[in-house]
DNA sequence: GTTGCTTACTAACGCGAGTTAGTACGAGGG
DNA sequence: CCCTCGTACTAACTCGCGTTAGTAAGCAAC
């Protein structure tokens, strides 16, 4: 900086000066053209470290997550990026998974890196035990919530995204609909399968509930709950399953009975898994999770926290959307 | 860190001293309990920024990578953040497809932190064309390369993979194996095929070049190629899958046809893709893709060249392993 | 021709650490 | 008793930058 201050035959604080943009310093437009120049010509690139030294802000948020196990943690991660680029922050991302440090020590790095907000995100929608650690430091939760409420929080709509499933499906004509729900003891399940209820007492069918069979959330378990409901003699005529990983079984129980899709059983998904609705044969509906968007707002929450606005720390719910494929 | 000093009734520098663990300076053990004790129960956080900027050492590694595209990039970034870690290095990851800044734009905000290297990583094995601001820190290119061989670069042995695969279908007892490549022009393709050829010559099977298919890299493809395959008088009695998306097509063709895996038809895959891999009925054995080792030798190699140590740039290759599930 | 007001800067301090050169103290040797 | 020689520290400088307080030059007004 002081070179490029030399070679503009200025001072160090007017070239700081110039490359802020501070308009109140009214440094004259030659001066600027001339210090701009001198950077150019140099390659002068900022210290970022130092900067934040200096002006005790350093620009950067973090955030905690599961990368590898969960496939779609990255969209998180994604949205969340591109979202602070624009707010000119950095993201440094820390794995909650590693082998050689724990998801504190992992906290505590981004701490020393001295983070101006944190987004702790979790790869399946559910409540979580935050390390105290993350309560030094204005934060998010993503895709997951406390017990107490103490942290604001951004989670997907399930009950919309059950609602749009079974919606999707009503309007191709069906009324017997199945159901086939996750584990019941986790949000998703609970929102989707209220969706469900919600969008066929809208519709004035009856819910039935011999139509709801629960599984494994992976492909064996969607086959074993599919089988069950098409080997009823009064079988349904469209599946609403779970997630997609069960969508993928339920489709192999249906070829094996010789039925086509979506022509005598229609099928949705959720969860859009690109890899396995976007293969699916045929392609599947499902409903997407908004990670991205959820990656967003938690950004946008943190802007407004660390510049102490207050929040209310109600759950914010973003809309799952459906995503229409040729499976219904 | 004057606070820890003052109540530990030292200097600022002898509790710098302790806290990096200098032997060299002769702080007796009394002292340095004393200094370790002050700082823990002021809850002393050292100023990652302001040590990076005293010491002339960031202490930081960079990663450049489309994150979302592809979904096993990530374990590219778990690898390599786990290897940093255990040198007490930290990783910032910018992602290559943002579309709120550029590739290159990414790196310089890299390079603003003072990154001591940078990983540059593809989400498909190729050729790439690095920006040549690449060149201004030590750099890798892991799972590319470039096409005048001036960085260091780590791929996968894609050969050694197509080798594995075929010759765990022979040792099965089959000799009629077909093969469905993906887009000849690319490594991958090249590579897997000539691992075909030479584990069927070295068992001394004839290869006949009517088995080889070509297919576009979906499960349309694979399913496409496999029926062409299938549809023969003398039809193979193995697949070997140019990816698993492939296969998760041939694994419907099969089906279609009355046909059991692995009785009738055995299948191997390749990538291993957990998402489709783990979830196929029956779960396909395929070839894994090194992600994760080749982010840790990319670190390694990174330590290396900051540390001045000469690298001859040949290419590293890594080994990719079978996974045995049951499509054999 | 002093005062006062802009305009266009600059000197100097501070951010939180690492590091070098130097010092005070006590023990041991002559 | 003086002179080394470790031992156990400390003062002061430095890293690269942001920022505050201050100043010199030019001009208009009285």
């Amino acid at each position: 900086m002081g070179d490029v201050a030399q070679r503009a035959g200025v001072s160090r604080t007017t070239v700081s000066f110039v490359l802020n943009d501070r308009a109140d310093a009214g440094i004259p437009d030659e001066t600027r053209r001339r210090v701009i120049e001198a950077a150019a010509e140099l390659g002068y690139r900022p210290n970022a470290g130092a900067r934040a030294l200096a002006a005790r802000r350093s620009d950067w948020y973090g955030i905690v997550t599961e990368i590898v196990t969960a496939p779609f943690a990255v969209d998180v991660i994604k949205g969340a990026q591109d979202r602070a680029l624009q707010q000119g922050k950095f993201l440094l991302i820390a794995s909650s998974e590693s082998e050689v440090a724990t998801e504190a020590a992992g906290i505590e790095k981004l701490l020393e890196q001295r983070i101006e907000g944190l987004i702790y995100a979790a790869t399946w929608h559910r409540a979580v035990r935050v390390p105290e650690i993350v309560r030094e430091v204005p934060a998010v939760l993503v895709n997951c919530f406390d017990a107490d409420g103490s942290l604001p929080a951004i989670v997907p709509d399930e009950v919309g995204g059950g609602r749009h499933a079974t919606q999707r499906l009503l309007d191709a004509g069906h009324t017997r609909i199945g159901l086939i729900t996750l584990d019941p003891a986790i949000p998703a399940s609970v929102g989707r399968r209220q969706g469900y209820e919600e969008a066929l007492v809208a519709a004035g069918v009856s819910v039935d509930p011999s139509l709801v069979v629960a599984g494994d959330a992976t492909a064996d378990g969607g086959y074993a709950a599919a089988c069950e409901l098409l080997d009823r003699a009064d079988r349904p005529t469209a599946i609403f399953c779970g997630n997609d990983r069960m969508a993928m079984g339920a489709y192999d129980a249906i070829k094996e009975r010789g039925l086509a899709i979506p022509r005598d059983v229609a099928v949705v998904g959720f969860d859009n898994q690109e890899l396995i609705a976007a293969y699916l044969r045929p392609r599947l509906t499902t409903v997407a999770l908004p990670f991205q968007e959820m990656g967003a707002r938690g950004v946008e929450m943190l802007a407004a926290l660390a510049a102490g606005q207050p929040i209310d720390t109600a759950t914010v719910t973003i809309d799952c959307p459906l995503i229409e494929r040729s499976s219904v």
